[in-house]
DNA sequence: TATAAGTTCGGTGACAGAACGAACTAAGTA
DNA sequence: TACTTAGTTCGTTCTGTCACCGAACTTATA
């Protein structure tokens, strides 16, 4: 368990890497199948990443015609991810292997007083977490906090984050590494609902979805053409500001959004209100629908009605093949059912809607799946060498070398 | 200029490649800089490139200390490129060499009769063009056919193109193949646009871009993180079924698109008439506004509130740096500025608007840019082994390979 | 004379391919 | 039942090829 290995190597050392984590217990004749490299190629780097402390014998193959294979496995705690999930008004902490097995788990309230005061809850309960799961620290090699906002991994800090006291003063990125002592990724909360839906839950093998996130406020990640789309200020997604559902030259709907106050927690509470002149929370109007609250039922009508536009809107301008609910409210049945019912009569081509099949803990997964993928980048080579296209130059700057 | 190079040099004869077509007239020297690979390496590289035909040495450098060096370049004239722009009205070929620059180029109306008879049209004007400007056939590679609606490059297909006669109903990918006599691409024409845009237009060095063509329908194209979004369908930009200006839950709606009615031709002259009880053109409204008719003033006026709140749309999902609007209603300066003016009431976070440099050639350049790269991709490899990621299998299914 | 461009020469490391031994199953044979 | 033998697959060894590097060297300048 040196350090990262030889850099010409790390092409085919990736690819069986990843014939092994995706594969199982494998043989080495079926990963030089896999890959496409010959059998003594795969023999060379297993061994170089037995030794690595990467990869282990599991056991022999039995049963079969001809000779019996030793099959490898990953070795699971090799390192381990911290997952972090920092809502506003509950923390998940998460200690995760190399096979993004949940090990170890913790959830609290978050900490009001925001700040630096978060940032140690956090750490303290990952920490502790770790060690209540037997994983030394040493083994702890990143971890992956999502975030309300849109943090920018450059600078350390947090864009739209109005849920969270003191986060827009400073620079988080910075807290969380000092804090846990080492490396820290940053990732939108929603963002990392979409993948880990796409990982593990409703999402698998679809290369386009979007998680639509409804709650308190509503937010989506989406995830197009197999990758998870940023926006230029890692704002994609925050679809609160949708021209729908109210005035959107309101002044009202620039401070909150015009589609958040139609659709989210305030929205139904107004609604029932307006209906009824009763304010009760969000939990009691699903009741009284249930129980035949002909009004609550009105509301429920009302805010899927708007989901469903939402949801249009998704689809008119990224065409996703699933949209995924999550979040308190998008997780209700009522909600999904109704949304169903309400996109073909307001979108005309079909789409999927689904709900998220790891409810609360998409964004946990998520967390995990970016750990992961980030480890294997750092530790095997990322294998994107010049994924961007290369055109000749417009003219309109001048000719770059003419006399050098 | 046999036939592809060797497999195993694609990697760094790609990226040599790539230096001379950036590079402009470059030196060995200063390939190996920009590579980083080494002097001998490059020598040896140039050589198989020149011998191939793709690259010609170009002059010397001068007035330098040191030794002069030899300078290399493109053989522009090694390949050409089709490129089509095929409009409800309009069709426009163009033909390119390996700079992108155009060495022919030809438009007339398009053949109403669709079908066959459109893709001979095309193929029979873009190949005279082609002789016109002295290209020989056999150097002709590939064409790049941007079209109205959603082509499938596999199926050869077009959904949602409802402008073009027969198109619903063939393989069009196949016959302009069969046209043409080499390899073709289709994609949607507001794609190209956004493409075109980005590489020579308004878009340059922008990673997270929005195309809107607004004309007698609406469509947008969508660059996020450097990369085209075609979505599940190759749908995505297809925002005239917002349900944004008009009630997306009317019966017309769904025929046509609640947003398109609202900002497209036909919500123009329906406006006009509502206010005045006169029909007349785009064009006229756009004339009488400019000379004072305060009706023709309002409809502007609302049709710019309508752009913007589709721009803030786009911004609320997709969060690109940049909106660029093309189009023949898109280009008109009047709408550029009132949209410029209404977006900051209707949307809190600063978006640039800007109007589409390459005019009504925008997909035309994007064609070009497309079939430049695809050229790239075939004749010097394509680079990507595993983009995706690569995480362990979810556990939801059965372990792969326990025993072989 | 300093400096840079380009070549020649002698590596080195990552593979492939063929050949081969090892280990195993499944048959037939004594 | 025990002993072959054929067929099959696993994994290693050996040899070769190819891409590429580094250093030394030549050539051409300001």
């Amino acid at each position: 368990m040196t350090d990262t290995p030889r850099i010409s190597r790390q092409f085919s050392q990736r690819s069986v890497m990843e014939a092994i984590v995706q594969g199982g217990p494998i043989s080495r004749a079926s990963i030089a199948k896999l890959t496409g490299l010959s059998k003594q190629t795969i023999s060379e780097i297993v061994r170089d990443l037995e030794e690595d402390g990467w990869v282990r014998e599991t056991g022999r193959t039995s049963g079969h015609i001809g000779r019996t294979a030793v099959t490898y496995e990953l070795v699971v705690d090799a390192a381990y991810i911290i997952a972090v999930d920092l809502g506003g008004t509950k923390v998940r902490v998460a200690v995760t292997d190399l096979a993004g097995q949940i090990v170890g788990e913790d959830a609290a309230p978050t900490d009001a007083r925001g700040g630096m005061h978060l940032v140690t809850q956090i750490s303290d309960m990952a920490l502790a977490a770790a060690t209540h799961a037997k994983v030394s620290r040493e083994r702890l090699r990143l971890a992956v906090v999502g975030v309300p906002g849109a943090p920018d991994n450059r600078t350390g800090r947090i864009l739209l984050a109005p849920n969270i006291r003191d986060f827009d003063k400073m620079d988080v990125l910075d807290a969380f590494r000092q804090a846990f002592g080492f490396d820290v990724l940053l990732e939108n909360d929603v963002n990392l609902a979409a993948l880990g839906e796409s990982w593990q839950g409703q999402g698998q093998g679809i290369d386009n979805l979007a998680y639509v996130a409804l709650g308190t406020g509503i937010g989506s990640g989406l995830i197009l053409g197999g990758t998870l789309v940023r926006g230029a200020a890692n704002a994609a997604g925050e679809m609160g500001f949708l021209p729908i559902g109210a005035d959107p030259f309101e002044q009202e709907s620039l401070r909150v959004g015009a589609y958040e106050r139609a659709v989210a927690t305030y929205g139904i509470i107004a609604r029932y209100e307006a209906a009824t002149g009763e304010k009760v929370d969000v939990p009691a109007v699903f009741e009284r629908a249930a129980a035949g609250d002909k009004a609550a039922d009105a509301v429920l009508d009302d805010t899927a009605r708007q989901v469903a536009c939402g949801i249009a809107a998704i689809c008119a301008i990224a065409n996703p093949q699933l949209v995924i609910l999550g979040g308190s409210i998008g997780l209700r049945p009522e909600i999904l059912e109704r949304a169903r019912r309400f996109l073909p009569l307001c979108f005309p081509y079909p789409v999927e809607i689904a709900s998220g099949e790891l409810g609360s803990r998409a964004a946990l997964v998520g967390a995990t799946a970016v750990g992961l993928t980030q480890l294997h980048n750092t530790l095997f080579g990322v294998a994107t060498p010049n994924a961007g296209l290369s055109l000749p130059p417009t003219g309109t700057e001048p000719p770059q070398e003419a006399v050098e």
